[in-house]
DNA sequence: CCGTCGGTTTCACTATTTGAAACTTAGTCT
DNA sequence: AGACTAAGTTTCAAATAGTGAAACCGACGG
């Protein structure tokens, strides 16, 4: 049921399988994949071989096992670096916490999932790759919702047909026409409120982190519990969110026109 | 010229220029691309279109440049949960750091050279995702020899192909040969030094972590400065830093977790 | 208005990928 | 033992997907 969709050429499959082995949480065997993939054996052996000798993959001589290679922990730090907001939004993040005392979380959108790139916890300290990384639903959260509210028509119907409209809480937006609704309102408000959608007794207001041309680059949340505060109380923070927002959507674009590209490679 | 191996396929062509965007520090004009590929224009611009597609990479419509999309993010998470001794290590980790005081490194092996996959900073706390998947030299730093001194001969020969051999100190080992006597004394002793040959005042003890089998699956180091401590106080503390390396070891192994990969095949 | 510079598209040519089927180990059952 | 079976590896003709020189387009700058 991956359904990852249309897989143009090669490389489409190949990165397919690359998603096939990252989905389970342990490495797999040569069979299992089979069993799942589409794709037949020859071809499937042939793309593992590839894969693995990329280092995208490694292969347990012992066990026959693959596993995610650890050549992608290099690219993840670099993208992380470079085309997340993380790197510009940190300082931002930790004033964000100081003066609220609460969860903070950036995300950006992923193929219609929320994708938390950073994170303040407001108990414990930060755990940075235990969080960063991690996918969520975007119908139903606070940064979802508010990424999707300025998103384009066809990125947000794109969008819409891969949310599940699973459920979680009775408050949960369970249909499209409820989500479409609900953006609309929070286009016309400027925020996001996340009223125990997803988990019982957690709140959150979010803000999307736009470019000057209005293009959606991520949101940003301030989380809590109804035990601790309201939504109102919440939403009276919303004008400093969204001011921090816009520091850093400013620091992110005037961070990508650098006239000059530097340095060749290394 | 880097020449990044033989890549084999569509799919190593595309991983390629993955790596190409990675090297820049920041978002890439196809342009910038193009004079340091080899491929021509329009194979150039299909892969990158398709990468794109792929959500490999991101391109930003505005300044019409590529760089490295969120996918890899969300994939890298999985890697490091799975494929990485990182998160068995974690609380070995922090004992040996509560222990020593002094900064801790857990390294694997990426094509010859050293992956920091996780680590533990002396003085500031935690800053994960910007040390994480960062690379180091092997020659010249105690995890990269300690991993170097058991791994199977035909590995060796092909990471040492790898290394530059820069002299970075006074005390860097700048040829093979030296390389190849001290990884000698690295296996008599059981643990290697960094004797200020990355950095000067750094200084360092290294361990390998061995699979049961003897599989190099990472390493783990103690780093200290020569205004701290000495090589002999480091070293004193080496039969406990091997005591976690091996609690470390055994714990992957019962979980089963699949050695890094040796060689290529044919 | 013309020339140039990025970037995108075309299209005949070819190399790569495909996948059914045959093959090889390494276990297992009788 | 021998003869199945499961899991992984290899073959090879057919077909598909990738190639890249060159043409094209649109946005500057003069």
């Amino acid at each position: 049921m991956a359904a990852e969709g249309h897989a143009d050429g090669t490389v489409g499959k190949a990165l397919d399988v690359l998603d096939m082995v990252a989905s389970h949480g342990r490495p797999v065997r040569f069979s299992d994949l089979l069993v799942q993939s589409a794709y037949p054996k020859a071809t499937l052996y042939r793309l593992l071989q590839t894969l693995t000798h990329q280092g995208m993959l490694t292969l347990d001589p012992d066990t026959g096992t693959y596993a995610l290679g650890v050549r992608l922990v290099r690219l993840a730090h670099a993208a992380w670096a470079q085309s997340s907001l993380a790197p510009i939004a940190r300082p931002h993040l930790d004033e964000l916490a100081a003066k609220t005392g609460e969860t903070i979380h950036l995300a950006q959108m992923d193929q219609g999932q929320v994708l938390y790139v950073d994170k303040r916890n407001a108990a414990k300290p930060v755990e940075m790759f235990a969080q960063a990384g991690k996918v969520g639903p975007a119908y139903c959260t606070g940064v979802g919702k508010a990424m999707l509210a300025w998103a384009p028509p066809e990125a947000l119907e794109a969008a819409i047909a891969r949310q599940s409209f699973y459920r979680h809480t009775e408050h949960t937006l369970d249909t499209p026409a409820k989500l479409i609704a609900e953006l609309q309102a929070i286009r016309a408000r400027g925020h996001a409120f996340d009223r125990e959608e997803h988990e019982s007794g957690i709140i959150c207001c979010a803000v999307p982190i736009l470019s000057r041309s209005g293009r959606v680059m991520g949101a940003l949340s301030v989380t809590s519990t109804t035990a601790r505060t309201t939504l109102d109380a919440l939403g009276a923070q919303a004008p400093m969110i969204k001011d921090i927002a816009a520091k850093i959507a400013a620091e992110a674009e005037s961070w990508r026109f650098p006239e000059q590209v530097q340095g060749r490679n290394a």
